[in-house]
RNA sequence: GGUCGGGUGGCCGAGAGGCGAGGCAAGGGACUGCAAAUCCCUCUACACGGGUUCAAAUCCCGUCCCGACCUCCA
């Protein structure tokens, strides 16, 4: 089987991934700042990475995955006073809204998941290192800044330089601290009614940046694997972590992964067009499973252009493979063991290539179906199996008890029994050429949401998917 | 202004010098009392203009169009 290769942002380039540690993966992903519904696009990015973390450890590694949850900045606190609740009580709120997001998706828990306002003292540990060695200052108003133009590198990731960048419009030169427009907050002073923490240089609150270089260092040390999110992260907040922990000392992220938009009309979801596209509304049209399926679909790194069409159609096709491992599972008279083929793992190895993925699921549901229609039981485990190996890396597994449907074994069995009575009715009155009674007998389980297909091992029911 | 990415068949979506990924849709066929499911076959493509090459969707130059980041953002 070849190496794993994967894209790194800040080479533009697919390269052979080496962990630091032999057998060993530390990824760090950032998370979302928790002060709103969770909308697709966030979710993608989780999806993503999950399909990372999950091939990671089919492929041997032991990983350890940390995923943040910013829960304090500018725009919480804003929305909590126009709420007029506590800033808190907004944070947990929607905390737990992407949690339950996550996990109806199948979205591996994280390792750990550490909130910022929990870290406010390795913030502060990393900012008196920062500011001892001369990196950062503190002007004496509260607020504490890196001093980027003192750095040996800046902008590595995006590619960009310093002078070309425009400064914030609004930045009053008379009134900032700052040294340089470009140098960026790592805390930044108390306001009157918002939290704040006391530290050496006065009370305050983490800027953006600050939190993710203190926890990636208390949880994965001062160098680790992979670190990932959106493309929107690259600049500034990504840069400036790199700016934060090399100017500390630390080795910081080997690679950097980041995720592309879902995009509408070819933009990307912003506040308005993104309350369309939240997580809960788009379970309304179809199931976890299948929306799973859908966002993982594409390659991380394209755009995937919502669209409603789209979004069926890619859950039809997903039934058509589901309905093929649920006949695999009948005639094998058990579930499926997960398998990967070497097609499938030749794919995930070129950049987790889920695309060309596809293609070879898509060749093991054709041979499989012709398994089927063989009755050649060997085919069909081969296939059903590699196909349920593949889902299991996507995170799409249909046996997968994340995703079991609220039926027991007990009233399917019951189920069972009474349909197979009517379908005993119905094969009589087909023995007899009575087609008006059969077909009302199957009309009659249609209505009941009961499909039922005549196959060469006789029929077969199953419970109509609504679409 | 700077940086980064993209434009592929009716639709979705890969590929990144040489056998037309794959799926959906469409048309034809097989199976079937019908239906469903399934299988087989067929079809349509690389934004535009130049260039390099034996060979270009892929490399180079130019043009047009779209998007992202430089302010919070998955």
């Amino acid at each position: 089987m070849p190496a794993l290769n994967l894209y790194d942002t800040a080479t533009r380039s697919v390269s052979q991934f080496t962990p630091i540690k032999p057998g060993e993966v530390s990824i760090y992903v950032c998370g979302a700042t928790v002060q709103a519904s969770p909308h697709i696009g966030h979710v993608r990015s989780g999806i993503n990475f999950d399909i990372l973390r999950r091939w990671l450890i089919k492929s041997g590694y032991q990983v350890t995955f940390i995923r943040n949850v910013t829960d304090i900045d500018d725009k919480i606190l804003d929305k909590a006073s126009h709420e007029d609740v506590p800033w808190w009580v907004l944070t947990m709120k929607y905390e737990r809204e992407f949690s339950a997001a996550y996990a109806g998706l199948n979205v591996m828990p994280p390792t750990y998941e550490p909130r910022a306002t929990g870290h406010i003292t390795q913030m502060i540990e990393l900012m008196q290192i920062l500011i001892d060695n001369g990196s950062a200052y503190a002007p004496g108003n509260g607020d504490v800044y890196l001093e980027v133009r003192k750095l040996k590198r800046y902008l590595t990731l995006s590619g960009q330089r310093i002078d070309d960048l425009l400064t914030a419009a609004d930045l009053d030169a008379a009134t900032s601290q700052k040294r340089d427009p470009r140098d960026f907050a790592l805390w930044k002073a108390a306001k009157p009614g918002e939290p704040s923490w006391p530290t050496p240089w006065g009370a305050g609150r983490p800027g953006w940046h600050l939190e993710c270089s203190a926890m990636a260092h208390a949880y994965l040390g001062e160098r680790f694997d992979i670190h990932g999110g959106g493309l929107d992260l690259i600049f500034p907040h990504h840069e400036n972590e790199i700016a934060q922990s090399e100017a500390a000392g630390f080795g910081f992220a080997q690679r950097w992964m980041h995720n592309a938009w879902v995009t509408q009309s070819g933009e990307k979801m912003s506040k308005s067009l993104g309350n369309s596209l939240l997580v809960e509304k788009i379970l309304q049209r179809v199931r976890p499973i299948e929306l799973r399926w859908y966002l993982g679909c594409a390659h991380y790194r394209s755009m995937l252009e919502y669209s409603e069409q789209a979004l069926d159609e890619s859950a039809i096709a997903f039934r058509r493979i589901e309905g093929f491992l649920k006949r695999a599972a009948e005639l094998l008279g058990k579930t499926p063991e997960a398998l990967i083929s070497d097609a499938f793992a030749v794919a995930m190895n070129d950049d987790l290539a889920v695309p060309a993925g596809l293609a070879t699921i898509a060749e093991n549901l054709r041979l499989g179906n012709q398994g089927i229609t063989d009755a050649d039981l060997a085919a069909i485990s081969k296939n059903a199996s590699q196909i349920r190996g593949a889902l299991e890396i996507l995170g799409c597994d249909p046996f997968d008890s994340n995703f079991a449907g609220s039926t027991s074994d007990d009233l399917t069995q019951l189920m069972d029994g009474v349909i197979k009575l009517s379908l005993a009715e119905r094969a009589a009155a087909r023995d007899r050429k009575d087609f008006a009674a059969s077909d009302a007998i199957r009309d009659g389980l249609a209505a009941l949401g009961i499909t039922i297909e005549d196959t060469a091992q006789g029929p077969r029911w199953s419970i109509t998917e609504k679409s």
